[in-house]
DNA sequence: GGCCAGTAGTCTCCATGAGACTACAGATGC
DNA sequence: GCATCTGTAGTCTCATGGAGACTACTGGCC
């Protein structure tokens, strides 16, 4: 069970060790992936002074490790830190984890999906597993908008709605062909 | 216009201004009413230090104003803060305005639907405001999907599904009897 | 009289994040 | 030669939001 037994992370902690994990970086270099017009930033924005911290805490909690101090040709040295084989196991155990709560997905599943993209997995997996995961969610709810009345109704009926629109997104995906090469 | 010239409020604010709107009140009773168990905390919660340094701001502002220290045969003594005609005026425009981007309407159109509902006012020309509001960011949306690929068409697949969801929601409200009054 | 529960409000502390600041290397200008 | 500009690399300060402890006042109870 991987999704026991996990350190608690901030997404942008948990953002930032899975990157360490694809090859040894550096902060600034991680600061111009998670930018507003970065790569990743596009997906998931991390302020810069959260990376650095992100860093420490991870290197505090025996996660990440400097590796070296590299000397720049082009500016001044910069540090090296790389994933620990303990930060690997959980990273890969939070990657392979679907999100609890339906609010999440935009910010954490979303950020899991182009983790997966970049490193060229099958997202059906987790795919499969987030929709396992709501199913019984939208069910009790739509049971639960049947004898709603009053305000309750109408965050019932709110919550059906946005539920039922991340099934329908966790579906599409499961098909990709479908636009990536229409006709 | 009453969109127009409206202060720069966050939603704990507004939503405090307008409390005050329905009737002069404390620190504490909104405390109270916007806690987890309390009537609207269900919809939004608001913390007490923000409740608080929200009424310091809203007096500060000229948009409430405390206008009596009431001893109360309860415990301590509570200051009655009551909303002005400039807080009254601007939380009109407030009410009657929808939300710019879909993400903000679970915090800030949900409230101000839960406000109306205790008002007992209309929430109709507010769901048509927002219908307007939404569908061409919709249309967009579906034109950007039809050639995005990539990890953008993930990204545009999940706002298309999410706007979608907005729009049954609103058009969902606009018939209450069909649950409420199930035949 | 002392203590407890409820009321009313303040306080400190931590995390997030915007944006300024330091500092180093190479390129450019005069 | 050296001043300055751009880009690299990282740190610092400050404002805000929010969790939770703390003060302080009142009436009720043992």
């Amino acid at each position: 069970m991987p999704s026991q037994g996990l350190p608690r992370l901030s997404l942008a902690e948990w953002l930032v060790l899975c990157l360490l994990c694809e090859a040894p970086s550096h902060g600034f270099a991680l600061t111009r992936l998670l930018a507003g017009d970065g790569e990743l930033g596009q997906v998931w924005r991390v302020p810069k002074p959260v990376i650095y911290r992100a860093l420490q805490r991870l290197e505090a909690m025996g996660l990440a490790v400097t590796v070296e101090v590299q000397p720049s040709t082009e500016g001044p040295a910069r540090s090296l830190i790389d994933a620990t084989n303990v930060g690997r196991k959980a990273a890969a155990g939070w990657l392979a984890s679907p999100v609890s709560h339906n609010r999440d997905i935009r910010s954490e599943l979303l950020v899991k999906l182009a983790l997966l993209d970049r490193a060229g997995a099958d997202p059906a997996p987790l795919l499969d597993a987030q929709r396992d995961k709501l199913q019984p969610v939208a069910e009790a709810l739509e049971a639960r908008l049947a004898e709603a009345t009053g305000f309750e109704r109408t965050v019932t009926l709110w919550r059906c709605e946005t539920v039922a629109a991340t099934l329908r997104f966790l579906d599409a995906m499961r098909e990709p062909a479908a636009a990536a090469t229409a006709g």
